[in-house]
DNA sequence: CGTGGACATC
DNA sequence: GATGTCCACG
């Protein structure tokens, strides 16, 4: 038996809003330890790896794993019923054909139960090595969402380039260039703002607007982003959920021609 | 001859606005208490029943009864052409072919004028008696809203229980179920926020979603609603103005096969 | 944070 | 034309 509950519907709701643009289905694996989805964007391109760990449910309880097979968009649409800061809690049996979603007002005596129906997915599950990053650059997740969603308006290709001083966002379209160079930059009144990056190799790649511009639809969860990069390896995106977990997504550089 | 001033504009414009896409004609009957609208749905489900009392108006006077035939989508363009917080008068003759709606702005010396030609509309009015309910409630009406909306994502047909100590409203489809359940509760610093449940008989009775979304439209013209139920008989979700009078909107349930 | 208006989309 | 989403306001 599943019974997550957490503190704020709003963070369920960042979460399934952060990926639903670009996973329609997806299997909810929930384990004690909280619960990760895996899954790839319909185009196969982008792989979107989410753990909500049981410190970001005020009460949570998994006895056994539970594999829940969810309609993204519909569940989405259940979420919208509660209001941001009700408590929701996630219940399911053992081997569910459902899974309920309870909001209760913080004040009110209001219960809301919607009761999904779920699906069976295929998915296999990859197991995702740790490995060494060229360059891993921190950086606050709404100023990477403004870079993404301006060069967007020139080309269809990112390319980021990291040297010892400085990261480069550049992009260049029939219509004209841009251009916005970051140095790293420490705000110690507001660490959030700061800029960090942490160089083992430059490097110089390039990436698929079209699949940062759904990776950036979870600014919302997380101030900060951190992207690690390096070469002809599948750049990491992360977004830290303050309240323990992540949701990254893994999106691999477009290669040269002569590559 | 009719002489009516509302004080805003938006009064005049919220009501209209809150009927319009369920009527498409009607005739506003004027006396000398005020005005009054009955009218079905183009359905023939749904009844609709205004009053707006003199009180509504800064200025009021009807010498004879006038009825005016009007075509709500061809005066809702009117009235769109005033401002919300203007003075907005309506002018008719006793015998009249024609509704004259005047804007004044309350600083600026802007007159704005406007004619509507009358209609002749067949209807009858019925004398819709007092009765008792089983049940009473009366909620938030933005509350009632987000419900209807909510759970008309799942089916076209409401449930509405009512017991000593609760109400549930529930909807049943074929991806899912939902349900809001409300306990009476009395904020004393709002009380328009309380929800009070009036019970004679407990009810158990369904409704069309496709009319409850056309009666939630009303929904900005008061922040408290009044449902009464009673069983097999038509349900009366009323919202009360402010400035005197009401809109009510009479709803038959939905009868069970066998009856 | 919730509401209402404006805009863009289907 | 109607709906859903976004933004500004209270």
């Amino acid at each position: 038996m599943l019974e997550g509950k957490f503190d704020e519907a709003s963070l369920l709701k960042k979460i399934v809003d952060s990926i639903k643009d670009c996973v329609k289905l997806c299997n909810f694996n929930c384990t004690e330890h909280g619960i990760t989805v895996q899954a790839v964007d319909d185009s196969r391109v982008l792989l979107v790896s989410l753990l909500v760990g049981q410190s970001a449910f005020s009460e949570y309880r998994c006895d056994r794993d539970i594999t829940l097979g969810i309609d993204l968009e519909s569940f989405s649409k259940i979420i919208k019923c509660g209001n941001n800061e009700d408590y929701l809690t996630l219940l399911a049996e053992d081997s569910p054909d459902n899974v309920m979603t309870i909001f209760e007002d913080k004040k009110k005596e209001r219960v809301s139960e919607y009761s999904l129906k779920l699906m069976d997915i295929d998915s296999e599950f990859l197991k995702i090595d740790d490995m060494d990053y060229d360059s891993v650059i921190n950086m606050p997740s709404g100023e990477f969402s403004k870079i993404v969603r301006d060069l967007k308006n020139l080309s269809e290709s990112l390319n980021i380039i990291v040297t010892k001083d400085s990261v480069k966002f550049s992009s260049e379209g029939e219509n004209g260039t841009g251009s916005v160079v970051l140095k790293p930059y420490t705000d110690m009144d507001h660490p959030e703002e700061s800029i960090n990056v942490n160089l083992e190799n430059p490097v110089d790649l390039t990436f698929g607007l079209k699949y940062l511009s759904d990776i950036i639809k979870a600014t919302s969860l997380a101030g900060t982003i951190t992207i690690k990069l390096a070469d002809k390896t599948p750049a990491l995106f992360e977004y830290k959920l303050d309240a323990g977990g992540y949701l990254r997504f893994y999106l691999a550089p477009k290669f040269d021609e002569d590559d």
